[in-house]
DNA sequence: AATGAATGAGTGTTCATTCAT
DNA sequence: TATGAATGAACACTCATTCAT
């Protein structure tokens, strides 16, 4: 008698979850010179078994990259509703340096699929175009919370590419500072002093 | 007859450098996982000869390594002698930050090699050790800088990790920067504004 | 479904000794020169398959000598029991002429090995300890003799080289004999003249 | 002015005569595994100049050779004038020894090449073809010194193989011996008796 | 005649991927 | 479905040989 097919439906996804878990642990750390024995190790399972659920290294990377990126919070803030450009701005940047602090497996996988010689153009390109539209609404924020004379006037370009840089940067943070047990994530405020014109204290 | 032994160093030492070039170029591009061959086609020679010059690959990336850190601007800022703490703090940013639009390339290698699995414990404790002096000293001066108000008076290993993350940050720009075009590599004084305390104005 | 243990089991142990058998053959004959290639083409399988039952070149070439080593008669002869002791010595050699031509290729693999500069040290001096407690043995059993007047009154040393370099050279008997058809395994009362005090016939 | 012939000769000849030294030093210490540097080393010269006297090393290995069989007494014992066939049989035995003593570093060479795997099939069937013809010689002798009761009477082609091996491990003594300080070579009368019938004591 | 820089084929080893069970 | 044995292409490195000077 053969296994009921909602049974063995329910196996096949909670294996693929397991190598997809591997994956993403060992890409994350490793880069992607990790093996395909380690994934395996890591996720518990045969190196052949990994090969009856995703056709090869790449389509791995691919769909634990997709993943990543669908954990990171939209490029879309849906703040509209609230405030004045300033405090949009406030809240968008808040929420991309929170989701480095809490999902810095993701990112960190990115970082290194980002970086790797030898990852396919076309995910590249697919990661490249989601920053494009990530760059464009921050510009836009940016842009209007200068109007309101909320952010700093410099050249937008530049505070967009200091901004992308500190947030890239926080990816690494455990791994490029010398002394991990002093590596304290620095909150939003201090990251958004990159963007805001400071406030005018003391002269009302 | 034997080349005179002037023109056979002459050539020894270019040769070199073409190598040198190669490897350095490659290896910040491709990381460690650049191969020998990689290395020789960049430098225009062949594999072997790679090998007269350099005993292995390992050696050839310490040689790579080496010349990168002297590029960078040493941690010891030698600003003691100029100025308000914050002025120093200004001055030793700013050279930070040039010293990455300047060299480009060797911060990247350096990044590379910093965060590839294979590279050896030894050079891996090396940067480290620079690293360390380096927070050290940036710390120093954001903690006098706090006590004259003229640095923000955030949490100083917050401080630090954020302008670290930055300046981590600034040499992966034309790799994380989705538009190459646009990537405007920010003026120091943007950066300077996540350590600042910002300048009270209007009220005198 | 995956094949059963014990079939695993089997199969793993049937590879390592076809491949344990593969080095030997042609360690035995060309030395360490042989390439993996040559080895895994001698046991009939892939050159990554012998790497996934030894580590490297070096430790299949340990094992197979820890073999050889095995094989060889042990320089201990138990033969304290029985005789005078110049049977004992008779015994000890023609044991030690036996295996030389029973185990032939044990002892060429060794020759080689104990001959090739690439070597490691350590595997070399366990082949010389073992030589030496050979040697010791010898010694004293042709001092015994000698002392019965059953052995030549020769200088025991020199005996013992000539020994040592007759053995030896049967090793290579097949290969140096310029007639391989004619290359007559000589008895071991042949050899043991060497070392022998010719009976004294005919004085009764 | 063009150097003068004579002169030119001359500079050639001890520059041939350098690099053959050097080469039968090295190929009789490491075998054919020694390599065109090690060669060029031990001779002092450039490795490009070695290939200037001689067109490859499978060349300089055949003339190194080719002088060392030279070295080996002849094969040709011209002792028919003199005495029994057993005295002749001592004479020529004696001999053999003796030149394996005197000349070490060539029989080394010659073991080295006859044994690696490399050594090209026609240099090999030349040392073969002089090897058979020194067996026959061998032969004859002990064949007509049985006749006269002075060999022992086994059958003789053991006889002649007990020989070689022995002869030929002479060679390797200094390296098979496991404590080099008691290799003590021996003499060639011990070797003698793997040959010659016991003299007859005591009984006239 | 002599040097030493330069090349390329070959060796040990790893790893993505396939296949028999 | 799942395993793990098996393969082959690629990489770091060595060495005989050639070539410009």
């Amino acid at each position: 008698m053969p296994r009921s097919e909602a049974a063995n439906k329910d196996v096949r996804e909670a294996q693929r979850a397991r190598i997809l878990d591997g994956a993403r642990t060992v890409f994350a750390r490793k880069g992607l010179a990790a093996t395909m024995a380690d994934v395996a190790t890591a996720a518990g399972v045969s190196q052949g078994l990994a090969y009856r659920y995703f056709t090869s290294k790449e389509e791995l990377v691919r769909v634990v990259v997709a993943e990543a990126m669908q954990a990171a919070p939209g490029a879309d803030p849906n703040l509209d509703s609230v405030a004045t450009p300033g405090e949009r701005l406030d809240a968008f940047v808040s929420r991309l340096v929170e989701a480095r602090r809490a999902n810095r497996e993701f990112f960190q996988l990115i970082h290194h699929v980002a970086t790797d010689p030898e990852t396919p153009r076309d995910l590249l390109m697919l990661m490249l175009k989601r920053g494009r539209t990530f760059v464009k609404t921050l510009r836009q924020l940016i842009v209007e919370a200068q109007a309101t004379g909320e952010a700093a006037p410099d050249d937008p370009d530049e505070l967009v590419s200091a901004f992308i840089a500190c947030l890239d940067g926080l990816t690494r943070l455990p791994r490029n500072h010398p002394d991990g047990s002093r590596a304290r994530f620095p909150g939003p405020e201090i990251i958004l002093r990159l963007l805001r014109q400071p406030v005018q204290r003391g002269n009302t």
